[in-house]
DNA sequence: AACTAGCATGGGG
DNA sequence: ACCCCATGCTAGT
């Protein structure tokens, strides 16, 4: 089997978790698939149940055609459906069956030389694919129309008897793959032009793929008098905006058996799209494809239902944008709110057939398609590895392939290739993912990975969150590179547990994830060496650079230098040395304060608070209030001074753990963080006030020789209490004082103080002594 | 002041 | 260079 299953975990630590992968794996990952892998390991065998799916897809597709937008017009509450051209999106559906695998190029809404044409895209693909294993894919016009009896001018008009005398044309049994294609054109009544791709294999245990196309052909909609192609070519969906939808969910939406779902696109929430306003931005594309045309920006109303069958009203409007549209579904948000949906997660919509009632259906993105865990190796013509940067993609591209097989493997499915083409990195989940572990991590992570548009926005807010983002980054790289120390150490056992359906590995003794930290430094013999101290002994141990330690490294194991592996043996590095390592800047002003073990300690403690402290894990209040931190630490095999994340996660504020007199690590470190941080705050604020005084007298100064503005204005004003607020507003200095001081040494103090008086508890006023 | 509607912005594809 | 779209911003309510 195609397999490529990661070493993954759910590393827990507190409310973050982390996605790692072997160097192995993800050096594999990254390796360009050399070949494409034979078609059956695209073509798994098939489940059963995907017969009953392509079945279903099948008679979809015959009974009503792939319409984008045909939706019925009493589901609008708003009559006035433009009778404009609308361009109707085909749908292309390919079947594969057995070790066949096709590929349909075609757009038959257009006239049949159009179908010989591949687009660019095509064409890149089919050239990959045409050297690889994949040269049985066939282009358009090598498929047999024949037995479907329809004549390529037929195509553009068949009525929808045509397709279903199509159909039960279709001999099921045979092996021959049949093309049906049809594009009808009822411009006479509604404009509405029908198109569609068909195929059918019948082979036994064959599925349908599907997959929204768009024309190539140039038609573009119109609105405005304007062509609503855009540059780069209607022909595909963005990846991300593919359906997805599980059998699951496509269950649950047509519970009606005499329902079929065609689905159409989904999206995933955006923080904007989630949040409170209620407005979902549509993509363009889809929008145009499949919702109503809307000719004004007010738009119209739109019924959608919802799985369980409850509709709702939204208005699908747009705003124009930049001689463009940006369309909105408004007041989505108590229907968002009843699928209990939320940013990150996905909401699909589809089309019931016959009714033609638009669906809205959700996804939670914990949630992985079902298909997708249990159908590795459906994988599309597509490369191996996971483009690490950009998880969501692959996840999208791939995913799709195997969940529920319901996309064609044509062109148009095939995004994960021109990414690859131009990443040379790729991957499917259902390679990597068997259980759908990664799958699941991605999605949950998917809030943060799919982001990256978020960090583009300039406001404070999104500044902040970018901040958040790259020291996610950061943190994620630290952590890959100690990946190995993730891995259970030894005999070590997690116990997992689970929190918002995420599964947690804790290690109650082989510690969290960070390894043991540890100082970089130079040997005598100029080589890189890292200080590191035993958890036990508290005694420095050099150990080669690239050495990764488990966070409770003991002399003991110490397999570098055996002479110093035992706790006993005195330690090599003097305390004054090791002053100067952790404080090399501070060399004098260190002179001060002797350097003790507790402080080093500290250091450590301090490095890993600023680190870690976002990191810190939340769970507290559960311990046993009498155990103080200094004589007990969260893990009971640790000891003061141990500099691990959970040890140093300060005790809560309700257990008052810590006393104002409590010298341990962590209160001796946040004491004195606090000293720093209040020592600076009078420094800058001593430094403002003198600011502001010169400049409080250098603008008394002027004001008392420019006229007073009631004279300009005839002393109308004088007694206006807006002749203040106009100096204040524009030029006096203590507006900016006002401002700039609280967001400086304003905040700096309570985030010190609430950060101290939560962490420590030291005391409730939050006074250090 | 809080909320809403809709435009503007700008990063990224 | 152009377009998309997430989200900021702000006038209006």
């Amino acid at each position: 089997m195609y397999s490529f299953i990661p070493y993954v975990r759910t590393i827990g630590c507190g409310r973050y978790r982390m996605l790692i992968m072997c160097k192995e794996e993800l050096r594999f990952g990254k390796t360009p698939n050399p070949a494409w892998p034979p078609p059956s390991h695209f073509l798994p065998s098939q489940p059963e149940r995907m017969k009953d799916l392509s079945v279903k897809s099948w008679s979809a597709i015959a009974g009503s055609g792939p319409v984008p937008w045909r939706q019925a017009p009493n589901l609008f509450n708003g009559s006035n459906l433009q009778s404009q051209v609308h361009q109707r999106v085909p749908f292309e559906i390919g079947v594969s069956g057995g070790n066949d695998r096709f590929r349909f190029c075609g757009r038959l809404s257009t006239a049949s030389p159009e179908m010989k044409q591949e687009s660019s895209y095509e064409r890149l693909v089919n050239e990959k694919l045409r050297h690889g294993p994949f040269e049985r894919i066939s282009s358009f016009e090598t498929l047999q129309y024949g037995n479907a009896g329809v004549n390529r001018k037929e195509h553009l008009h068949p009525s929808v008897n045509d397709f279903q005398q199509i159909f039960q044309k279709k001999d099921s049994s045979s092996s021959n793959l049949s093309l049906v294609t049809v594009s009808s054109s009822k411009a006479e009544t509604d404009d509405t032009q029908l198109s569609a791709v068909l195929s059918h294999s019948g082979t036994v245990g064959n599925h349908v793929c599907w997959h929204n196309g768009m024309h190539s052909s140039g038609e573009a909609q119109i609105h405005n008098g304007k062509t609503r192609g855009d540059g780069r070519g209607r022909n595909q969906l963005l990846p991300r905006y593919r359906p997805q939808i599980t059998n699951e969910e496509l269950q649950q939406i047509s519970s009606d058996s005499k329902s079929v779902i065609t689905p159409l696109f989904e999206k995933m929430l955006s923080a904007s799209d989630a949040g409170r306003i209620g407005r979902l931005v549509l993509p363009k594309k889809c929008a145009e494809a499949y919702f109503p045309p809307i000719a004004h920006p007010e738009g119209l109303p739109l019924k959608v239902q919802d799985v369980k069958g409850k509709e709702w009203l939204f208005q699908y409007r747009f705003w124009p944008n930049n001689n463009s549209r940006m369309y909105v579904l408004e007041g989505i948000t108590p229907c968002i709110q009843a699928m209990q949906l939320q940013a990150g997660d996905v909401v699909t919509f589809s089309r019931l057939e016959p009714e033609g009632k638009l669906v809205m259906g959700g996804r939670k993105a914990s949630v992985v398609p079902s298909s997708a865990q249990g159908d590795e190796g459906t994988a599309t013509g597509r490369d191996t590895s996971i483009p690490k940067d950009d998880i969501t993609q692959s996840r999208f591209g791939d995913v799709m392939a195997t969940n529920h097989h319901m996309k064609c493997k044509s062109s148009q499915s095939i995004p994960p290739i021109n990414k690859t083409a131009k990443t040379d990195t790729k991957s499917t989940w259902s390679e990597i993912d068997k259980p759908g572990a990664i799958a699941k991590e991605i999605l949950e992570a998917n809030p943060v990975i799919h982001s990256k548009r978020k960090k583009s926005s300039l406001g404070a807010k999104s500044k902040r969150k970018k901040i958040e983002d790259e020291n996610m980054i950061e943190l994620k790289l630290t952590w890959n590179e100690a990946q190995r120390l993730m891995r259970p150490l030894g005999k070590t056992v997690p116990s997992v547990f689970v929190v918002e359906g995420c599964e947690f590995e804790e290690f109650e003794e082989a510690g969290p994830v960070i390894g043991r930290p540890t100082i970089q430094g130079i040997d005598h013999l100029g080589e890189k060496i890292q200080w590191v101290q035993c958890e036990d002994c508290f005694k420095w141990r050099k150990v080669p650079a690239d050495a990764l330690l488990p966070w409770n490294w003991i002399c003991s194991e110490n397999l570098w230098d055996v002479d110093r592996s035992l706790c006993s043996v005195a330690g090599e590095l003097a305390t004054e040395q090791l002053k100067d390592m952790l404080f090399p800047i501070n060399k004098v002003s260190s002179n001060k304060e002797i350097m003790t073990e507790q402080d080093s300690n500290t250091f450590v403690a301090l490095e890993a608070l600023d680190a870690l402290a976002n990191l810190a894990i939340q769970g507290e209040g559960d311990e046993d209030p009498v155990a103080s931190s200094e004589t007990k630490t969260k893990h009971p095999r640790h000891k003061i001074g141990c500099s691990c994340i959970v040890c140093l996660q300060p005790p809560s504020g309700k257990n008052l753990n810590h006393k104002q007199s409590c010298e341990c690590v962590v209160c001796s470190s946040l004491r004195r963080r606090f000293r720093t941080s209040m020592e600076r705050r009078e420094k800058k604020q001593m430094e403002k006030e003198l600011e502001s005084t010169s400049q409080n007298l250098q603008w008394k100064q002027l004001t008392e020789k420019v006229p007073d503005i009631d004279e300009l204005n005839g002393g109308k004003f004088s007694d206006s209490p807006l002749k203040g607020q106009v100096i204040d507003l524009n030029i006096q200095p203590e507006r900016e004082e006002e401002s700039s001081p609280t967001s400086d040494s304003g905040c700096l103090l309570p985030d010190a103080e609430g950060f101290f008086r939560q962490q420590t508890t030291l005391g409730s006023n939050g006074k250090t002594d």
